[in-house]
DNA sequence: GCGGATCAC
DNA sequence: TATGGTGATCCGC
C-alpha cells in the first residue's frame, strides 16, 4: 500500500534511511484475516519485503503507490482550503444527506451470509485426507488461491504468489486448483441453502446471502437457530465447515460472518442501538468496497479508521468527493446495507485474459491475440451474445495495463470479426513488450439501456439510495455459477446523471482524482503511430492462420488502418439529451433551481421532462405541437402511471416517507428512529 | 464512449 | 524463475 508515504498522520512510521523499509511495503495479503491471529506479522512482512524486493511488480507497486502520494497530497491542499464557512455549509448539506440516508433504513428483513471455510483447500482436503493437519496451499509457484488454516499459521494468503509462499512455509503442500471438484461440491451447499432461501443470492462459489426473514417467521424460531441448524446441514451433507452471519442487511451479514470464523457465527439484531454500536469501532477496511486504497487514503488525509468517524468527517467527505462516494461512506456510518430482494440481472461483459512470460516477439502476440479471440467467441456463441464494443487489455512487461477499445456499428461474436478488430487494437499499440493479452466484449445485443434510446436517467430517490449500498456489485454470477441468471429493472449507473458536485457558491474544485500522467507520453503515442503497420505482416499472418484458418479477412484488416476504422466501423458519440442536475442544483435542460435535497420534487421535475419528451414522440406522429408548463400536472400525472410500478418495487411499504417529513422533525429536536 | 483505477472473490 | 482471471463500477475526460 503506502511504500514511500510515511506521513504526519501516520506518525509512528519511522521511514528514516530506509531503517525498516519492509513496514511500509503494504501488501494486500497482510491485512488480518482468520486464522492469522498467532502470526508473526513482522516477520512475515520482512520475507515478502525481501523476495519482492527490486522486481518488476515491486517498482510497478512503487509507481502506483507514488500516484496515492499524490492524491493524498492533493486532498490535503483541497483540506486546508476550505474556510469555516466552507464547512459549517459541508457540515449542513451532511447532516440534511445523514437524515435522508437513515429515513431509508429498513430493520425488517433478516439476512444471513453464509461463508465456507477455507473452501478450495477444504475440498482438495476432502478428496485426499492425507493432507489433513499439514500446511497446505490450492494454487500454483505464481499464485495462490487459498490457503488452509495450517498454512495461514505461517502467512500464507490467498493471493500471495507460491513462491513466497514457500519461503515462509518451506514445507508447504501445493495442489492445484480442479475447479469441476468445488462447483460440485458449491452445488450441494446450495441445495441446503436453496431450503431456507429459494431465491437466495450466490455471491460466488463459497459465499451466499439468504433472506431468513420468512423461515424465521414461518417456524417460530430465531435467527441463530436458522444459522446453527443451517451450518449443521451443510457439514452433513459435504463434510465442509462454513461461517454464518446474521444482520439486518448484507453489507452488515458479511461483517458479521467473518467475526467467528471458522466454524462459527455472529449474530447482529435487528436493532438501531445495536447496529450503531456495533458499527461505531468497525474498522473501515471490514467493509465490502473498501479496498486497501480507499483505506489508506481515508486514513492519512481525515484520519478515519473506523465507521463512526465516517460521520464525524462528514462535512469534509461531502467537500472533498463526489455525491455517490460521500453516500456510501455515510452509509457505512450508519450501518446501511441492501435489504432487498435479489435482483436478477443481465451480464454485462464477458472477457478473457492470460498471462505469459512476456515477449515483445510480434508473430507470438497475434497468435496469443488469435488464442484469445477464439475462446471468446466460444465463450459468447455459448451464451448466445453478440456485442459492439470490444476492448483489448494489454500487461506491459513492466506491469502497466492499458486498455483500448473500440465501438462498433455493427454486433459480432464470430473469431474472426473479434480477431479482426482486435488484432487493429493490437497492432496500433506494437512494438511492445507484453505479459498479458485480454479480451472484452461488451455493448450485448438486447442490452436493455444499451444505446441511446430514450430512457429516464433519473433515479428515484430511493433507487439512488438503495444503489449506494457496497455490495451493488457483487451479485453476479460467477463464470461456474449456472444457478443465477439475471434481469434487473433499473439498470442505471448513478454516475451517468451526476455532475460535478461543487456547490454553487463554492469555488473551490472538487475533482479528488489526480488523473496526471499515465506513462502515455506523446512520444510512446507517436511511436506506435510509425510501426502501426505491421513490420512482419507475412509472419503474423502465418502465425494467425496456422492456429486458426481464416479465409480472407486478414487480407481484409492488413488494408485497414486506424483512420478507416474511425469513419468505417466507429460510431460516433450520439448524444440523446437526458436530464440532469447541472453542479447538482441547475436543470440541463431549463436551467430551474432544486437543491439536492429537495428529492421529491427533483424526480417530479424529470418526470416532466419525461412526460415532455414523450409528448413531443407523440406529437411528432400526430403532427402536433408543443408543452407548455402549464400542464405540468397532468403531464407528470401521465409519467407518474407510467413509472409507478418501478416505485412500488423499489420502496419496502410503510420504509418510505417524504424528506419534509424528516425535516419537520429535525427542526422539532426529534431524531426520526 | 474511452481509459485508468479500484474492488471482490 | 516466478505476482491470476472474471466481472463490475466510478470518475474525468
Amino acid at each position: 500500500m503506502a511504500m514511500a508515504t510515511a506521513t504526519a498522520t501516520e506518525g509512528t512510521e519511522t521511514n528514516d534511511d530506509g531503517a525498516r523499509p519492509w513496514q511500509s511495503y503494504h501488501t494486500v495479503y497482510t491485512t488480518a484475516k482468520a486464522g492469522m491471529d498467532g502470526v508473526d506479522k513482522e516477520k512475515v512482512q520482512r520475507t515478502v519485503y525481501e523476495m519482492s524486493k527490486g522486481s518488476k511488480y515491486f517498482q510497478n507497486e512503487e509507481r502506483k503507490d507514488a500516484f496515492i502520494t499524490q492524491k493524498i497530497d492533493k486532498l490535503r491542499t483541497q483540506c486546508d482550503k476550505l474556510t469555516q464557512a466552507d464547512l459549517s455549509h459541508f457540515q449542513k448539506v451532511a447532516d440534511r444527506r445523514i437524515l435522508e440516508l437513515e429515513a431509508l433504513r429498513d430493520l425488517s428483513r433478516i439476512w444471513l451470509h453464509v461463508d465456507m471455510d477455507a473452501f478450495y483447500a477444504a475440498v482438495e482436503t476432502l478428496s485426499n485426507p492425507t493432507l489433513k493437519g499439514k500446511p497446505m496451499a490450492v494454487g500454483s509457484m505464481s499464485m495462490i488461491s487459498t490457503a488452509n488454516y495450517e498454512a495461514r499459521k505461517f502467512g500464507v494468503r490467498a493471493a500471495m504468489p507460491g513462491f513466497i509462499a514457500r519461503k515462509l512455509c518451506p514445507e508447504l503442500i501445493f495442489v492445484p486448483t480442479d475447479f469441476n471438484k468445488y462447483t460440485h461440491y458449491s452445488d450441494l451447499t446450495r441445495t441446503v441453502f436453496r431450503r431456507y432461501d429459494p431465491n437466495f443470492m450466490a455471491a460466488s462459489l463459497d459465499e451466499a446471502y439468504l433472506d431468513i426473514t420468512e423461515v424465521c417467521k414461518r417456524r417460530n424460531i430465531k435467527s441463530e437457530e436458522i444459522a446453527e441448524e443451517l451450518r449443521t446441514s451443510v457439514y452433513e451433507e459435504t463434510g465442509l465447515t462454513c461461517s454464518a452471519g446474521v444482520a439486518p442487511n448484507r453489507l452488515l451479514a458479511k461483517v458479521c460472518s467473518d467475526i467467528n470464523k471458522p466454524n462459527g457465527q455472529y449474530v447482529l439484531p435487528n436493532d438501531r442501538m445495536a447496529v450503531m454500536t456495533f458499527i461505531s469501532s468497525l474498522p473501515i477496511r471490514k467493509i465490502g468496497g473498501i479496498g486497501k486504497v480507499t483505506e489508506h487514503i481515508l486514513k492519512a488525509v481525515f484520519g478515519i479508521n473506523t465507521c463512526e468517524q465516517m460521520l464525524e468527517k462528514a462535512s469534509y467527505l461531502c467537500a472533498l468527493f463526489s455525491q455517490s462516494t460521500a453516500d456510501f461512506f455515510f452509509s457505512v456510518g450508519l450501518g446501511l446495507g441492501k435489504t432487498d430482494s435479489p435482483e436478477v440481472r443481465f451480464r454485462k461483459s464477458i472477457s478473457n485474459e492470460r498471462t505469459f512470460s512476456a515477449t515483445e516477439d510480434e508473430v507470438l502476440l497475434y497468435k496469443k491475440l488469435a488464442e484469445l479471440a477464439e475462446m471468446l467467441s466460444t465463450d459468447m456463441q455459448k451464451e448466445g451474445l453478440c456485442g459492439r464494443t470490444l476492448t483489448l487489455k494489454l500487461k506491459t512487461s513492466s506491469f502497466e495495463v492499458r486498455t483500448r477499445a473500440m465501438t462498433l456499428r455493427k454486433y459480432i461474436s464470430s473469431r474472426e470479426d473479434i480477431l479482426k478488430h482486435a488484432s487493429e487494437l493490437l497492432k496500433a499499440e506494437l512494438p511492445l513488450s507484453v505479459r498479458l493479452i485480454g479480451l472484452r466484449m461488451s455493448h450485448f445485443d438486447g442490452d436493455k439501456y444499451g444505446g441511446s434510446t430514450s430512457n429516464p436517467k433519473q433515479k428515484t430517490i430511493t433507487d439512488f439510495i438503495a444503489s449506494v449500498d457496497a455490495d451493488r456489485n457483487r451479485f453476479l454470477p460467477d463464470v461456474a455459477d449456472h444457478d443465477f441468471v439475471s434481469h434487473t429493472e433499473t439498470n442505471v449507473s448513478i454516475g451517468s446523471c451526476q455532475t460535478s458536485r461543487d456547490p454553487a457558491d463554492g469555488n473551490h474544485s472538487s475533482d479528488v482524482n489526480c488523473q496526471s500522467g499515465t506513462g502515455w507520453s506523446s512520444e510512446e503515442i507517436q511511436t506506435s503511430g510509425n510501426n502501426a503497420s505491421c513490420s512482419n505482416y507475412g509472419q503474423v499472418k502465418e502465425a494467425v492462420e496456422s492456429t486458426f484458418p481464416i479465409q480472407g479477412q486478414f487480407e481484409d484488416t492488413s488494408t485497414l488502418n486506424l483512420s478507416n476504422l474511425l469513419d468505417d466501423e466507429r460510431l460516433n458519440s450520439c448524444e440523446d439529451k437526458t436530464m440532469l442536475w447541472l453542479n447538482d442544483y441547475k436543470c440541463s435542460l431549463c436551467g430551474i433551481e432544486l437543491p439536492p435535497s429537495f428529492a421529491e420534487e427533483r424526480l417530479e421535475h424529470s418526470d416532466f421532462h419525461l412526460a415532455e419528451k414523450l409528448q413531443k414522440e407523440e406529437s411528432r406522429i400526430h403532427q402536433r405541437t408543443s408543452v407548455s408548463s402549464r400542464s405540468w400536472d397532468q403531464k407528470n400525472r401521465i409519467t407518474r402511471e407510467r413509472i409507478s410500478k418501478k416505485q412500488k418495487l423499489s420502496q419496502k411499504e410503510g420504509s418510505y416517507r417524504p424528506i419534509d417529513y424528516f425535516f419537520l422533525l429535525k427542526s422539532n429536536k426529534n431524531r426520526p428512529s
